[in-house]
DNA sequence: CCGCATCCAGTATGATACTG
DNA sequence: CAGTATCATACTGGATGCGG
């Protein structure tokens, strides 16, 4: 059953602000990754996404995928062959959010460096 | 720069990779609000971030802001005064990713009741 | 090949009480 | 006012084995 943890209130339109709704969903350890490799190669099967994210188990791909087809990001495609084959790939809706991990994951990219060597040293005294 | 080196493929680094690294930081539970609410009204004291954001624990509006301001996110200012007053703004560094994040923000309020719809949807198989 | 179920550990979050 | 400390709990994520 789904406990949702987000209370419907009036008096806070930050409570049940769209970002927490949102952010919720993708901000967990491995959607963006996978949206961006679906991004990048169109259409994967499970195993290609499998390889593209080594580090991701089988149960977090299945549930993660789960998670963004729910949510209308991700569509999936199963043809009863065999061997089974399951595809699957970003919805228009999903492509509309990719600009924006995009530049979310560019900033990243960019700032790395200094994040890091803020968290590291943290020597600053003034900025 | 349009060349995407951010692909997570065959060059596996995900020790290196930005998107893990950054996302881990504000891909938690408030991070993006303490931001967005930085950014919208500039200098906070601590309990006028925690009145902006009933939900929040002062835990975790602590480990929040102590996160962000070690990232280089945040910059915090002591005051030694009776009583006590410290003060939070976003850093220039913080300045940067908020445009990101507001973008994020504004493709959430836009698509959420598609996705909230599409999430209902889904679920009729279970009764 | 695809995916689910179960068990298990680490962590994120939250409530409460206490301190300077 | 602005935290810190402690405990309790929920959830995430990983390992493994089973099923279609």
């Amino acid at each position: 059953m789904d406990n949702e943890k987000i209370i419907i209130r009036d008096d806070l339109d930050i409570a049940n602000c769209p970002v927490r709704n949102v952010l919720d969903r993708f901000g967990d350890k491995w959607s963006v990754l996978v949206m961006i490799n679906l991004g990048n190669n169109g259409i994967m099967r499970f195993n290609e996404l499998q390889k593209s994210i080594p580090d991701i188990s089988q149960k977090m791909l299945t549930a993660t995928l789960r998670s963004l087809e729910a949510d209308g990001i991700v569509s999936r495609s199963v043809y009863a062959e065999v061997p089974p084959r399951v595809e699957y790939q970003l919805t228009e809706l999903g492509e509309t959010l990719l600009p924006h991990i995009r530049g979310l994951s560019q900033w990243a990219f960019t700032h790395m460096a200094t994040i890091l060597k803020n968290r590291a040293g943290k020597t600053d005294k003034d900025s």
